[in-house]
DNA sequence: TCACTACCTGT
DNA sequence: CAGGTAGTG
């Protein structure tokens, strides 16, 4: 029976890559409500579903790890025998077997991971969006804006991740009228009805999300209304449909190259999608930054934090003030507002309330010896790495 | 454009 | 009521 992996239980059979804590902190990114696939299985210890693999995350100080576990996923006669093949399963311990050295001909210069490692080092990176410079982006909303400088001081390392664009469609569609706990729990039961078994791992199932050919099949309405999806049951089935039928199986990824409102319109044409779901898809997924999702409770953040009026006194959240609230942000940080709001959003959380204190009351003199030991083996991995190249 | 309501289910 | 949407006046 394989396990989930623990950092410092193998810290060789892990790989790692230099990032440090401001730039991503994995507790927050992965638990503010952006995606609802990662669990903490271990203390600090992430393990999820991304790009169609199981993966466990850890950081310390300046490093993010990851470890990416095998799976069969070979349709064929042996998957009759899946138990049997789970507990065969090992976790991938061998580095030195994975990482061949690929020499490059003029320079004499090698790189240092294999072809997959460097595949799924650049999946990490593309779904953190690394490329982004988070404290930068800090920096420029603390000079503009007083009341953020004050939150990011605690909430540092928010980041947007680069979901997949049926993932987030769908797991929105689930997130109407419904709080994070019962959402995260709507998702899991979808993925593990509908989605392809990846591994097992301490006997927790893992499941890829569903392909929009796995949601389109009529039967599905019924029986997500049996897993207690009520009413969205049939906008997730609807929806899947009428993009398999009027459109193409790639329309959705299409519309990371469409303008921004011309995207969330065509997103509003699918049933369950309204402005703040066909906002979320923009942001979290289709790469448009200046979407800015708004619910009862950013507005609230609005009118508390940001002495926010509308035009006109409505008393509901209507289009209108929808759309006020969004350009207020937008003028006040710039095209990245949709991600300065996650971070905001992030800190008013209940969840997160105690960090508040936490960081307040930290020791900051404390020496954390763990975490320097092993990003100091991080570095030796690396030199050992650049060593073994040369040969 | 705005207000109101039903829609599923769990806490 | 909860991190909405769609249908109706």
């Amino acid at each position: 029976m394989s396990q989930h992996a623990l950092l410092s239980a193998s810290c060789k059979a892990w790989r790692s890559l230099s990032c440090p804590r401001s730039e991503l902190r994995l507790d927050l990114t992965l638990g503010c409500g952006q995606t609802f696939r990662w669990r903490e299985t271990a203390d600090s210890h992430w393990t999820g579903v991304m790009r169609g693999k199981v993966w466990t995350l850890t950081q310390t100080e300046d490093t993010l790890w990851y470890y990416v576990y095998s799976h069969n996923n070979n349709p064929g006669p042996e998957n009759r025998q899946k138990g049997k093949v789970e507990e065969e399963e090992q976790l991938l311990g061998k580095m030195s077997k994975r990482t061949t050295c690929i020499k490059q001909e003029d320079e004499g210069l090698c790189t240092v991971l294999s072809e997959p490692d460097k595949k799924e080092e650049e999946l990490l990176r593309d779904y953190f969006q690394l490329d982004v410079k988070l404290g930068d982006l800090y920096k420029n909303w603390s000079t503009v804006d007083p009341h953020f400088k004050h939150t990011a001081n605690i909430f540092t390392g928010v980041r947007l991740l680069r979901q997949d664009p049926v993932e987030c469609l769908f797991s929105f569609i689930c997130s109407s009228n419904n709080h994070i706990s019962r959402i995260q729990g709507m998702v899991e039961r979808l993925c593990q009805t509908l989605g392809t078994l990846l591994c097992k791992l301490d006997d927790v199932a893992y499941h890829d999300f569903p392909s929009l050919q796995d949601l389109t099949d009529p039967c599905v309405e019924m029986r997500l209304r049996d897993l207690g999806f009520g009413y969205r049951a049939r906008f997730l089935q609807q929806s899947s449909q009428m993009i398999m039928n009027s459109h193409h199986p790639d329309w959705l990824q299409s519309l990371r190259s469409t303008p921004y409102l011309q995207a969330r319109d065509a997103l509003r044409t699918l049933p369950g999608v309204g402005l703040k779901v066909a906002d979320c898809v923009c942001l979290m997924s289709l790469d448009k930054f200046e979407a800015l999702p708004v619910d009862t409770h950013v507005w609230q953040i609005a009118k508390r934090d940001y002495n926010f009026a509308p035009g006109t006194s409505q008393k509901t959240l209507t289009d209108r003030v929808y759309k006020e609230i969004g350009d207020f942000y937008r003028k006040l940080w710039g095209p990245y507002a949709g991600w300065a709001q996650s971070v905001l959003f992030c800190a008013d959380l209940k969840k997160f309330q105690k960090l508040k204190e936490e960081v307040l009351s930290e020791d900051k003199t404390e020496l954390k010896i763990d975490e320097r030991k092993r990003d100091r083996c991080a570095e030796k991995q690396k030199t050992q790495k650049k060593k073994s190249k040369r040969t």
